[in-house]
DNA sequence: TATGCACCTTGTAGCAACTACAAGGTCAAG
DNA sequence: CTTGACCTTGTAGTTGCTACAAGGTGCATA
């Protein structure tokens, strides 16, 4: 299939696709009498399972590792479950602070019942006018 | 004080107060007569300003509008409370999806008892080896 | 006086992971 | 024969910094 059907299968744009075989995360393609990318179903799973790791957070790096441990059957699954966890608790990590920045932030709302910005109390509670 | 005296105080670096003035978030400070940046408490204090918007997840752009609305004390500050509305929302998007994020990932690793990647629950989940 | 060291200056390039754009080639339908 | 959808490559932009290089400044010490 070329690039374009490739990139509605997966929900990718063909532009991605073309920047992850640059990058070696997707292997080349073959390519027709006039030069057109020719992906074959192979490709179609590695893409798929790119996009679905991306997904779930995994960086480009940790994709790479992916990769290359699902190529070896015959590996302990060790290394994979470590990623996993290691991917796990960097999200457990951001849930919390984005947890503590949503509670400021609706503090601040809750607080500010002025209608000039001169009494604000978000513009307040960020540090201005408190100085002036 | 100069820059490294400000990057003190604010937990900034340098290259980041240098950046800010290009970007025009942070006004040019004086030159002495050796060229070093001069700065004055006010800049302090709008330094201050924006490394706490900054850390509460407001985007560059955002916290140019913030400081806009901080300069104007007469106008109404519902423009201020949209921002930070906004802002809210966009954090409380980012934790739903982080959250959602985190469940699946704990599901793969809960799901994978095999002891070889062959077997691996949480490569099979992620689109491979059932293909192959 | 020299010299060492911490500090400052500018300009440039790199990071992640794409995305967009320009200028052109290919191919099937009308 | 031309229109339009598709493809090619290369390059540059996005966000918010951060790092590095090559050089100037200022002050304390040997």
């Amino acid at each position: 299939m070329r690039i374009g059907e490739l990139a509605r299968a997966t929900g990718t744009k063909a532009a991605t696709i073309r920047y992850y075989e640059r990058e070696g995360i997707l292997p080349a393609a073959d390519r027709t009498e006039s030069n057109y990318r020719d992906y074959s179903d192979e490709h179609l799973a590695t893409l798929s399972f790119v996009r679905r790791a991306r997904e779930l957070g995994f960086s480009m790096a940790q994709v790479r590792e992916l990769l290359a441990l699902s190529d070896h059957d015959e590996k302990p699954c060790q290394d994979v479950d470590q990623l996993a966890q290691q991917q796990l608790a960097e999200v457990e990590r951001k849930i919390a602070d984005l947890s503590a920045l949503r509670d400021e932030l609706g503090q601040m709302l809750r607080s500010c019942q002025a209608d000039k910005i001169g009494e604000c109390q978000i513009i307040g509670s960020l540090g201005r006018h408190s100085v002036v």
